[in-house]
DNA sequence: CCGTCTATGCTACAATTGTTGCAAATTGTC
DNA sequence: GACAATTTGCAACAATTGTAGCATAGACGG
């Protein structure tokens, strides 16, 4: 039996096994370089389960040992079959195929980029900006607008008043209203800029509302009158820049604010997730 | 150090190396497999050598350990290895400043797990599915909004009726209402998965609607019945989960349906870009 | 409510792991 | 041929491995 039929096999009895051995079960076919590589105890530990419960699937699935359900996993990787030839001749070669993989080569690239690009002073005066504020708003506009949805959700687990800008058709004046110093905005955007970004940059400048910007340069106009302005790159092969790296900093940024508000903001953060399951927002496993 | 520096050093060393070594070096060079998958008794055995021979050549090659040794012959093996491992190693260091640069990190090796875990046919499928639908559907919710939105703006560029669901409040069951045999329906999630996707794959089965799943295993509750299931991964040293994988892989998807459909779809992109332009959308240079 | 049954974890155990120290064998040198 | 130096193998070690048995916890039906 090779990998691939005991995956199947497994996706197969998966809505039939128990909670535990499902988790289990999971766990191989995700990390199928694991199972071949470590040891069934510490499989065990990475996948969150004893390790009785992988005896337990081994003997479930119809193997005789661990050793029989792992001689596949084994095999996967020996060099004989090579699925990884083809893999790594699917990054080389053209065609529409290639499109994938250089596309993501590309985003990899801009996370890079934007490591790089940022420095540790300018993070921690964004987070403390944010910290500061009584209120957040984001902007973000068409393709910006995912990573703007990103930092709104992420910020809203530990954060009062966190909105996105620009919510349903138009209002965006409305929404800038009450807007003051003790306020913070955050602005996402690169060339070319939305036009609503506009007001939003001005209304901050006029009311003294510090600015965070998000851009793809540090002369791009919404980082003109930012305080702190964070770059990501948008470098793409195809027809259309890519966001991933703004998404990558939006979370990135988020992370660093809940690191340095250290244990307090964690279990904040655990609490509304624990809300969220016991509200259903979540399927049952 | 990677596997081919050790591979390298060894064959630099081998001529200094006495018989039994350089037998055990030989063996080593010749079967990098075996010595990530077996244990090192068996390896020894296999080689014609004893156990002890093993441990003096790992120290002989500047190893303090022969998990030393075997650890650059697991990692060839591992999928997602990639440059991007070196770049985790390399800043490693703790306290809220590195936060920030280990999130990226973290989103890059996602990234590349992503390219690694897809193969060519499924995107290939995928891809299909999408281009012969009359009309495209994305769900997602909560923090996959945004890798639904970006796929549902980029899509929009060069296909008819691609639309968000779940749009304005509840409206979900209306939305679903035509769908049928000739759409398409792309779900995208990872644990915990959000209940709204449950009636969107019932109702999308029901109708047999195709389904393409962005999901953070194979095993995924919305991966089940999905006709395609391309993968992303989710990990991060954070409290939440990244999606910017998950951002990553949408846009690559985008960029592989254009790439087939080849010159005729790109000047359309370019044409709705310079709608946009000549619409007012952007703030003038 | 009780009893049954399944699911799960804990503990213990023999087998196997990587490693060490020491003795035997081999090598080269005078 | 005798000596030291090096190379090699053996036996034993603590640690870790995969597995089995037992006990507990929880679910379900009467």
């Amino acid at each position: 039996m090779n990998h691939g039929a005991v995956q199947e096999r497994i996706l197969a009895e998966l809505p039939e096994l128990s909670a535990e051995l499902r988790k289990a079960a999971r766990f191989l076919v995700d990390h199928p370089d694991d199972v071949a590589l470590v040891s069934m105890r510490v499989l065990a530990s990475r996948a969150g389960v004893t390790p009785t419960t992988l005896v337990r699937l081994g003997r479930r699935l119809g193997f005789k040992d661990w050793a029989a359900l792992r001689a596949p996993f084994e095999n996967r990787l020996r060099s004989g079959n090579a699925p990884f030839a083809a893999k790594a001749d699917a990054l080389v070669q053209r065609g529409p195929e290639a499109a994938f993989a250089e596309s993501l080569n590309a985003a990899a690239a801009n996370l890079a980029a934007s490591g790089a690009g940022n420095d540790s002073r300018e993070i921690t005066r964004a987070c403390t900006i944010l910290e500061r504020a009584q209120r957040i708003r984001v902007a973000g506009f068409r393709s910006c607008r995912a990573p703007a949805h990103v930092l709104v959700y992420l910020c809203r687990m530990f954060c009062r008043d966190v909105a996105l800008l620009g919510g349903d058709g138009g209002a965006l004046e409305v929404e800038l209203a009450g807007i003051g110093r003790t306020d913070a905005i955050v602005v996402i955007g690169f060339t070319p800029y939305s036009r609503e970004l506009g007001p939003v940059v001005e209304t901050a400048r006029r009311r003294r509302a510090p600015v965070v910007a998000l851009a793809d340069s540090m002369a791009a106009p919404i980082a003109q009158h930012a305080d702190v302005t964070l770059r990501f790159s948008t470098e793409s092969p195809s027809f259309f820049p890519s966001i991933a790296a703004a998404v990558a900093v939006a979370e990135a940024l988020a992370a660093t604010m809940l690191a340095r508000r250290g244990a307090a903001a964690a279990t904040r953060v655990r609490n509304t997730e624990a809300d969220l399951r016991a509200l259903g927002a979540y399927l049952p496993e």
